[in-house]
DNA sequence: ATTGTATTTCAGAAATTACTGAAATGCCGA
DNA sequence: TCGGCATTTCAGTAATTTCTGAAATACAAT
C-alpha cells in the first residue's frame, strides 16, 4: 500500500505535529493513516506503510486506542483484527479535547483542591493562597465548560464556534459570578 | 528562599505536568515559582530554590520569554535582571491559548492549505481530498474562533466560559454555514 | 492436543531531549 | 582600558522516550 503524494505529505506532516499534540511520531502517523484512508486497515497493512516495526505499531495502536480515537472493524473472510478511526472531524475534535481535558486539566484540579484542604494551607504566604484559589477557580470553570461543550452535538458545536465571539453580545454587562437565574435573552 | 509546603507541592506538582503541556519540568516549575512567589525573583533565586544549574535557569527563562509568560521587572538598586509572570489567571490563560494555537493549530493549517493547492491534489483519492477539506475547514473555524476569544477581555472571556453551553440557544436551528446577517437576539 | 497465524510483551538499542559545568560574552563603573 | 559581576552559549553527559527484534502468548482450525 503506497501513499499518494498528499497522502503522504498529510501523514508526515501529522506525525511531526505529533510531538507538539502529546503523542509520539508513530501513534499520530497512524492515526494519520487510518483517517485518511478511507477503510479499515490491519497492523500489517499499518506495517508496511509506515515502515515500522510491528510491535511498534501495536503498541500504537493500544495508544490510539486509549485515547478513543480508534476501535477494531471485524472483516468477512479476515481473522486479523483491522482498525478504523472516527471519520467525522468535529467528532474527532471532541475527543481530542475530553481526553486532554482528562490528561491536562484533571490531575492539576484534583492536586490544587487538594492543597487548598491541607491543613497547610493556612500557614501559606497571602500570595500563594489567592493564586492557588484563583487557579483553582479558572480550571473548574473551564473543565465545567468543556464538559458542557462535548457534550453537544458536533453539528451544534459547529455552530456555536461559528458564532465566535459574537456570543459575548449576550453576557455583556452581566455581572461575573451572579446567580444561576436572569438569562439575557 | 525555602518553599512553603504547599507552594512547594505547587511547584513540583506544575513541573510535571508541564511534559504534558509541553514544556519541559525545569520550564514550568520556573513558572510555578514566579507565579506564586509575588514578586520578581531574579535568577540566583530560582536557581537556589530549585536546585538546578544556573544555566538550565537561563535557558528555561528564554523559553518562558518565548511563550510570552514572563518578562523583566528591573529593582531599584540592583543590578540583575528580575523576572515577574502573569498574574491574572484569566490573562495568563489567554496567553496559553495564543501561543498553543500558534504552535499546534498554525502550522498544519498552513500545510493543509498547501496540500490543497498542489497540483497532486485533484489526483488522490476521494476520501482524501475529503477528509483534508473538512480537516482545513475544522481548524479554521477553531482558529478564527480562538483568534476572537483571546481578544476579549479577561472578564468577558470568563463570563462567556461561565455561561457554558447555554449558548447553544441562540444558535438552535441557525443553519450552520449561513450568512453573516441575521442575528438570533 | 497440535499447528499455524495473529498479536502482545519486553529487554535492550537508538534517538531525542534535558541538564550541567566551564568557558565566552556582555555590560557597567572606575 | 580594565576589573568585576551577570548572563549566555555550548559541548558533553545524563535522563528519558521511542523503537526494534525476539520470545511469549493467544487463539482458531484441524
Amino acid at each position: 500500500m503506497e501513499l499518494k503524494p498528499v497522502a503522504k505529505r498529510f501523514v508526515l506532516h501529522w506525525g511531526e505535529m505529533g510531538s507538539t499534540w502529546g503523542v509520539n511520531r508513530t501513534v499520530a502517523q497512524i492515526h494519520a493513516l487510518l483517517f485518511i484512508a478511507g477503510r479499515p486497515l490491519n497492523a500489517d497493512d499499518i506495517t508496511e506503510t509506515l515502515g515500522v516495526a510491528r510491535s511498534n505499531v501495536s503498541m500504537s495502536l493500544r495508544e490510539l486506542s486509549n485515547w478513543n480515537l480508534i476501535r477494531t472493524a471485524p472483516l468477512l473472510g479476515d481473522r486479523r483484527d483491522h482498525y478504523e478511526t472516527i471519520t467525522d472531524v468535529w467528532e474527532l475534535f471532541r475527543t481530542v479535547v475530553r481526553e486532554r481535558k482528562m490528561r491536562e486539566f484533571d490531575p492539576t484540579i484534583s492536586v490544587l483542591r487538594d492543597c487548598l484542604a491541607s491543613d497547610d494551607f493556612k500557614s501559606e504566604d497571602g500570595v500563594s493562597q489567592l493564586r492557588i484559589k484563583e487557579t483553582l477557580a479558572l480550571m473548574e470553570a473551564l473543565s465545567a465548560w468543556a464538559g458542557e461543550m462535548i457534550r453537544l452535538e458536533p453539528a451544534t458545536m459547529m455552530k456555536v464556534i461559528k458564532m465566535g465571539a459574537k456570543v459575548q453580545q449576550y453576557v455583556r454587562g452581566k455581572p461575573a459570578a451572579s446567580g444561576k437565574k436572569g438569562k439575557t435573552a
